[in-house]
RNA sequence: GCCGGAGUGGCGGAACUGGCAGACGCACCGGACUUAAAAUCCGGCGAUCCUUACCGAUCGUACCGGUUCGAUCCCGGUCUCCGGCACCA
């Protein structure tokens, strides 16, 4: 064993060892329980940041640790290759997306072995590897065979100087991110995929995610955003149109004053063409155009609203209210229209001020500070109905199912359900993601390309203008093909996929990454699935977990996914920050993983980081905690040699307390490792129980311990508990204690609960819940037993003297509380 | 605005089920070793007060109140910070 711990040699030596034993490989076993850990693959952006080493650290030592406890573990790597930097680095350098990105994957897999991390090499997969994205196009497939596939034309961002589709991410401030002319808008036929078809299961199975966080499950119910309430048909006056209006508020109906359309509401044009107010109308409508998407939907807009000259008839008591248009108003939720009520919606009661429209109270708060007939805003809480005709006395939130029923009784609405889910917009106008596996017949309208012809590959006659809809359009190879249905020319879509989905199933691509003739064994994914950990940022929480729940519950439905929900247990890390703020080139407050293993090595690296914070925690990132961790690592180094040198000394003279002591801070530690990795993932607290086994090493040696036997048993404890946080100086010092086989072979130790137990304990004594003083009493005493040693001790004995006691109360080998009056 | 989460020493954090607040680490201070320094090992380290010192007393987990023998933990209210959603009818 060297003298000194030196990090760079050891960490070379090891990696290069389990690479050549394949040491992490994995296979289905009988006789062995799974446990399937992930952690978010990530995308090839060039090299890894303290996030990834993060994201990695906290997998790699669940995934060691559960190996040790003889669990079958399955622990994959790969990456969510296709993207947008991708393509901007080929525009910007002429460099081919293909090679940027082989090259970022190789110089960030380098790193991910330099740090130590344990994968099953064999099942890495890349998105952009047709291998892989032959499979994406095929579930594309399944969806549009199961009707959940479709066209829509909507409004993409267009740059007329690029002359080209812009991401939502590239548009800052409404203007190019590249040449800073003004983003406009145009209208494209674009793919989305169904998911509101899957919105009810969506939020309902949330239920049954107990191992998820809190958090993210009311993140993802927001998004869903179930509403209840009822659609209701207001006839137009001289019109034999109908205006469907979704409200959740059908207690509120008697109060309505007036009615709101979007802009875009087909009826607004039908209803206003040929009369008086076609122009004025026709004018709001182009001053709407010039607003971007951001200021439309902003809260702080001032509502703006025109008269269109027409009314319709509330069903319910035929009162005729005025319909206008109002930039409120979406088009996409509900039915693009609402029935406005501004006693009672705050969004209405300010526009009904603006406009003088009559307000009219149904809902009495039954609140002497609050007078109906003068509101000063809305009332929108619970209250007993008022002028609405035979619901009146009636509380209004008892009084919604009455009411849903008579509208359905008449005729007039429906109960209803709406969602601010929105179906999902894949297409993209861009080189870099997977084509849509479409065509477009002339004569037969949309196909599919025929499963045993896929992949549809990527060409490679593609320029990068950065300039029209989509590269694809300059592959002559590419577009033209012919109809899988009448064998007539046809023409391939040319855009491709949201990188979403590729991402929204790769964890059942693990469970059988190198199947090329079906998406994966359904016998293998049946016995790897679901994934019973996964890990990552909380900047996944909606988006991509959500995506994954769908693809995940689709798969189920036409019988390949084993299971419905993916993930069993979810961790969302904390973030990585310095000075307060996130780690970032334009703040210049980054610490590069490389320079941290250069100077510490990644043993370092990692123990840092898992000390410093509990792992959904932020981590404030600190030099000098990653100089205590490194010190603690030669700390360790040196304990070891100096206990090795002590068992090879062979005495075999027990050394009294000293050792009782060693031996049960030696205990204590593997009982709380076991805990905080095992159950909790507090890694900070195992660490820091470890650093007390350590702690209490040092004090044995000291005291002159000279036990070969227990000095032995103390060092290989300490390098298996450390294992799974500090792996190549574990495999070193395992080496150095004498075995030939690694340390990751071994079973977890185990600990002795009767080593735990103390002879005497200190307790408190309060008088009325005040410590007065501490007692030395025997371990295991009762709480009766432990009062009347309270009691008769002759430090509390004064204290209670002459008083009288009203209660006791004793808690074994922690306190006792005496009650005591005068 | 709505929905979450958090607030503990100089700092990161611990206290898991209502039972000794501040484990462990960082920083700092002191001692040993050394010609010296670094490294290392050992010890101290919430605040205020009392005391020569020892001993001790009081306060203390954002703030105000409640429940309880006992509250960092449970309940009600307030403030601040962070995150998500945001004209969703």
């Amino acid at each position: 064993m060297m003298k000194k711990y030196e990090h760079s040699e050891i960490e070379k030596k090891w990696q290069a060892v389990w690479e050549r034993d394949a040491l992490f490989k994995t296979g289905e076993r009988a006789d062995k329980e799974k446990y399937y850990l992930l952690e978010m693959f990530p995308y090839p952006s060039g090299k890894l940041h303290m996030g990834h080493v993060r994201n990695y650290s906290i997998g790699d030592v669940a995934a060691r640790f559960l190996v040790m406890k003889g669990y079958n573990v399955l622990h994959p790597m790969g990456w969510d290759a296709f993207g947008l930097p991708a393509e901007n680095a080929a525009i910007k350098n002429g460099i081919h997306p293909y090679i940027w990105t082989k090259e970022n994957i190789k110089e960030m897999r380098t790193q991910q072995k330099q740090l130590g991390f344990m994968y099953d090499w064999d099942r890495e997969v890349a998105t952009c590897n047709p291998g892989y994205y032959k499979w994406t196009q095929w579930i594309f497939i399944q969806f549009y065979k199961n009707g959940l596939a479709y066209k829509k034309k909507n409004p993409v961002n267009w740059c007329p100087s690029c002359e080209t589709v812009l991401a939502n991410e590239q548009v800052v401030d409404g203007c190019c991110e590249r040449c800073g002319s003004a983003v406009g808008k145009r209208d494209l036929d674009q793919w989305y995929l169904k998911i509101t078809d899957y919105a009810d299961r969506l939020l309902a199975d949330l239920d049954t995610l107990d191992g998820w966080p809190a958090k993210v499950k009311t993140m993802q119910k927001n998004w869903i955003g179930k509403s209840t309430g009822a659609e209701v048909d207001f006839p137009v006056t001289n019109s034999d149109k109908k205006l469907k209006i979704f409200t959740t508020r059908p207690d509120t109906l008697f109060g309505v004053t007036y009615m709101v359309l979007a802009p875009e509401h087909p009826y607004v044009k039908e209803l206003t063409d040929g009369t008086d107010h076609e122009a004025a109308v026709t004018e709001f409508l182009a001053q709407l155009q010039y607003l971007s998407d951001i200021d439309r939907n902003s809260t702080t807009l001032e509502k703006e609203g025109l008269f269109i000259g027409r009314y319709a008839v509330n069903p319910l008591n035929g009162a005729e209210v005025p319909i206008y248009i109002a930039n409120y108003v979406l088009m996409d939720y509900g039915t693009g229209a609402i029935m406005a009520v501004p006693a009672h919606d705050t969004r209405d009661f300010e526009f009904a001020v603006k406009y003088e429209l009559p307000i009219i109270p149904v809902v009495d708060p039954g609140d002497p500070a609050i007078d109906v007939n003068d509101l000063k805003e809305a009332f929108v809480a619970e209250g007993t109905m008022i002028n609405s005709g035979e619901f009146n006395g009636k509380n209004n939130k008892e009084a919604i199912a009455d009411i849903i029923e008579h509208l359905e009784t008449t005729g007039i609405g429906t109960r209803s359900v709406n969602f601010r889910l929105r179906d999902w917009l894949i297409s993209r106008q861009r080189y870099w993601g997977t084509p849509i596996p479409m065509i477009h017949c002339p004569n037969c309208g949309w196909v599919p390309e025929k499963e045993e012809n896929l992949p549809v590959l990527l060409p490679t006659d593609v320029e990068f203008s950065g300039k029209g809809e989509s590269p694809l359009t300059t592959s002559k190879s590419f577009r033209d093909t012919v109809c899988t249905v009448c064998g007539g020319p046809a023409e391939r879509e040319i855009d491709t996929m949201d990188t979403f989905l590729d991402s929204s199933w790769y964890f059942l691509r693990y469970c059988d990454a190198r199947n090329d003739g079906e998406i994966f064994d359904k016998d293998k994914a049946k016995y790897w699935m679901p994934i019973d950990q996964y890990i990552g940022g909380v900047e996944h929480a909606i988006l991509h977990l959500l995506y994954a729940r769908f693809f995940t519950k689709f798969l189920c439905d036409i019988g390949w996914s084993p299971v419905a929900e993916p993930f069993t247990k979810l961790l969302t890390q904390g973030m990585v920050l310095k000075d307060g703020a996130k780690m970032s080139k334009s703040l210049g407050n980054v610490v590069s993983p490389e320079e941290i293993i250069e100077k510490y090595g990644a043993d370092t690296a990692r123990l840092f980081i898992l000390f410093a914070s509990p792992p959904e925690k932020e981590l404030e990132w600190s030099d000098a905690g990653v100089e205590g961790s490194y010190r603690f690592l030669c700390r360790v180094y040196r304990i070891v040699g100096d206990y090795l040198a002590i068992a090879a000394a062979g005495s075999a003279s027990p050394t009294g307390s000293a050792s009782k002591n060693l031996t049960r801070a030696m205990n204590a530690a593997v009982k709380k490792v076991e805990e905080d990795v095992g159950r909790r993932f507090n890694f900070n607290t195992a660490i820091s129980s470890i650093m007390e086994f350590v702690n209490a090493m040092y004090k044995w040696k000291d005291a002159g311990g000279t036990d070969a036997a227990l000095a032995k048993q103390a060092a290989e404890t300490l390098i298996l508990l450390l294992s799974p946080f500090t792996p190549h100086i574990c495999e070193e010092l395992w080496e150095a204690a004498g075995h030939t086989a690694s340390v990751y072979g071994e079973p977890w130790p185990s600990y002795d609960e009767k080593a735990l137990e103390l002879d005497t304990v200190e307790v408190a004594v309060q008088i009325n819940g005040k410590i007065k003083a501490r007692l030395n009493v025997a371990a295991g005493l009762t709480a009766d037993a432990l009062i009347e040693n309270a009691l008769a001790s002759e430090s509390v004995a004064p204290l209670i003297a002459g008083k009288e006691i009203v209660k006791k109360i004793g808690v074994p080998d922690k306190l006792v509380n005496i009650v005591v009056r005068g």
